[in-house]
DNA sequence: CAGTGGTCTAGACCACCCC
DNA sequence: GGGTGGTCTAGACCACTGA
């Protein structure tokens, strides 16, 4: 490590954010896997030349934003979404009363498109790009919950396709991870209450007009980059979107 | 700091979290009060008989949980609810086209009750406690945003009237924090969509039955106490509720 | 037992703010 | 110039895990 980078400038930047820098291209790279552990602290001290308090501060903003998890005697591992403890990480909807035992995903369509006005703004595409269009309904413990309209560039995901769906059970991020190499790590999420349409209704079992939640989903990739985008229709009689605020 | 404290024992705590604890408490006796500056991290380290950087790491949790502030060259300051910075740190809407210029807070009603099985569940009173309620009408660039119905504990808040609120132009949780010496530190929010009533229909100037957000907040004091209880109706046509994921 | 992350210390120096 | 928080180091020891 350079220590003249540490010189005082108008961009300064401390050793532990540019080791940090270095580690989150480790993982853009795929040196580190999903799951996998990284090096011990003292051995990227080492590759870094800096002491491990250094270090430590690193994996602590790293940690702090889900990309790397500690675990106190066994190192530490990149964060990954077949993590079960993740897979209600990016879905805030929960029953008014009672746990989920049971939440199934269940494929409706899958179709190719090319990006329009709307979509290739939001994923940053060029117009006419080809996409990938899916619904899916989501249920809890039989009961219908939401249906998601999802949004994704057709290169990142060439052979995505219902029969894929039908026969991975699993999440979709997880599905994405494993099959694509694609890490979801961030998402923003806008709400509105709308009323449910024909097609909506019906598959949430609900009277056409009821109000639904929408929730509009941009979820990002290592560096920022918008890689799915996901309108999400939520009943909410049964279930709540919840926040915490502080 | 008695350092017998940190030796191993089935409720094992690290020396820094003893030191927050006692820092928090200073929070809640009023010893530190909203806006001022709390003793440097030596004078601290002194007090306490640890090193810098053991109440440093205190700090570093209370500042993540936006108790305290830190100002680099100034020093450490307790947050309130006076810095414009943390106007909307707990209102989420947010215009779905530019920013907000100006926000209007306009009280309409203000009246005692007595605590109903709701309210005193979720405030954790004795059902029949003397309560508050008011409604209000907040309006973004003089548009009707949101209905607010607020329940809180009369005692904590005791002459607060429609008077009041009338002649102080200042976010509600200002003037708790600056009248009544409540400061709200964490909430919860439930989202659900409903359709408007008519009385919250006319405030909004949205048709009877169109889809409006429900906000079910309880806002947290010190101590994971909770003290206000409230059910926000937001118009979704020009604004949204926003979130980000991590 | 050895290896990992977690805590704590003492001291040096830097960046920022204000007098 | 003197105070504050911010960074970085080197070293000691503790808590947890698994072989």
């Amino acid at each position: 490590m350079n220590r003249a980078a540490t010189t005082p400038s108008p961009t300064f930047s401390p050793l532990y954010r540019q080791i940090k820098d270095l580690m989150v291209r480790s993982l853009e790279l795929g040196e580190w896997g999903p799951g996998d552990a990284i090096p011990s602290e003292s051995e990227l001290a080492a590759r870094f030349s800096v002491s491990q308090g250094t270090v430590r501060k690193a994996i602590d903003e790293m940690a702090a934003e889900n990309l790397l998890v500690r675990r106190q005697g066994k190192g530490t591992f990149v964060s990954t979404h077949n993590d079960p403890r993740s897979l209600f990480r990016f879905l805030r909807l929960q029953p008014n009363e009672g746990e989920i035992d049971q939440s199934i995903s269940e494929p409706v369509e899958c179709w190719r498109a090319k990006a329009g006005q709307d979509v290739s703004r939001v994923l940053g595409l060029a117009v006419g790009t080809p996409i990938t269009i899916l619904r899916r309904l989501l249920s809890f413990d039989g009961e219908p919950a939401l249906v998601d309209e999802i949004y994704l560039p057709s290169d990142l995901f060439p052979d995505l396709s219902l029969d894929v769906l039908q026969h991975n059970d699993m999440s979709l991020y997880r599905l994405y991870e494993n099959r694509y190499g694609v890490r979801m790590i961030r998402a923003e999420e806008r709400i509105r209450a709308i009323a449910a349409d024909k097609v909506n209704g019906e598959l949430l079992k609900v009277p056409e007009g009821s109000p639904l939640l929408l929730v509009e989903r941009v979820a990002f990739t290592y560096g920022n980059k918008p890689v799915e985008w996901r309108r999400g229709f939520y009943a909410t009689n049964r279930y709540h979107y919840f926040n915490e605020l502080s």
